[in-house]
DNA sequence: TATTATACTGACTGTATGGTCAGTGGTCCA
DNA sequence: TGGACCACTGACCATACAGTCAGTATAATA
């Protein structure tokens, strides 16, 4: 059972971090002063200092559970794909789809702005587990003979890198198409490299 | 005939410019002090006063002029490839044999610190002529035969997008291989995709 | 209700740094 | 040789901002 104070401290803590993506998003992290967060937060500045030791741990903070919620998110979706043509799909949209509806942290991560050094280190570690996932199904379709022999865990990168700068061009000139054809039309190339001479 | 007076200036305004590429590749936009330039390039600060209005300028004659030379050698080894194939593989190894050689510019480009605006504004234009190229050589190509019929612009694009985000991986996890190997992988990947039901 | 404990506030401090400008020294011409 | 010119210098200024902390409001307890 939590406490009333859990519940309270929590609460701020989650009016922070979210104050903390707005600003950062809009600004980026080192125009993205603590008194614009504070008060896009409805509190006084001293109090973040009461829940986060620095500005950089509330960009970390920032960080970590955007990127933990849109990894759960992606796999959850390439798991209930049943056909590996639907996972590879899944994965891509699901990423298209998270950049659209969550612009300010897509702009802030994509920006490496902040700890960059953070940053970079994490940035594999996070995105790791949704592309083993992904690789893992390509190497069962391989055996089943869905799809050719391919080193199936750089290719798995190469996808998710591919599907990261498609999402950085769509955040720079702004989406002309919905998600869902940016990620038939990345379909369309990915898969006949897939399936060539099957 | 350039008097001296513009030799020495055009020396200086170099000087100035290379010394910021390195400060701000090892420190970012935001952390890399005009002081630190100004140490770089063994002037005092104020000359870099006299030579650039500000520090946003500065950043920019850095971006400016290390994306033109990009750009320039990518095309020229674009045109100089006979082939399609060979085309396409000149562009992915243009651009990482320059991410290579010029990490700290990358650096910079790819982290988009600094005017961010700027950057987001130009990069598109930056990279229109050579996308442009590929896109002319992909429908002659296919108006030969050569390679199915694909919307010749979109796919150049995807192109492009597929190798900023493995020159992205490439910067954030050491280059485990050389650009040759990593240029060929891609290709390994795209060229049935270009080719597929041919 | 009085007392203590806790959460919160926001004016303030210290520092970092972009940009300035009065002064210096070297160069060139008369 | 003198002096006009100007590229250059670097101490200095103004500002912005992360982080602090003495003080206040609110809630819990007795």
């Amino acid at each position: 059972m939590r406490t009333k104070q859990q519940v309270v401290s929590e609460f701020r803590r989650t009016a922070i971090v979210d104050a903390a993506r707005i600003v950062f998003a809009r600004r980026g992290f080192a125009a993205g002063i603590m008194d614009e967060v504070a008060k896009e937060a409805g509190i006084a500045k001293g109090t973040i200092y009461l829940y986060f030791r620095s500005k950089d741990e509330v960009y970390k903070a920032v960080m970590d559970g955007d990127m933990k919620a849109l990894n759960r998110n992606t796999v959850q979706k390439l798991d209930a794909a049943p056909s590996l043509h639907g996972k590879v799909r899944a994965f891509i949209l699901a990423r298209l789809e998270n950049a659209e509806a969550r612009k300010d942290f897509f702009r802030i991560m994509d920006s490496g702005q902040g700890s960059l050094a953070y940053t970079r280190k994490q940035y594999r570690d996070w995105l790791r587990e949704p592309v083993q996932r992904l690789a893992s199904a390509m190497d069962e379709a391989a055996q089943r003979g869905e799809i050719r022999r391919l080193p199936a865990e750089p290719t798995a990168w190469l996808i998710a890198d591919m599907t990261r700068g498609v999402i950085q061009r769509r955040l720079i000139s702004p989406a002309s198409d919905p998600a869902e054809t940016e990620a038939d039309r990345l379909m369309d190339f990915i898969w006949p490299s897939l399936t060539a001479g099957k």
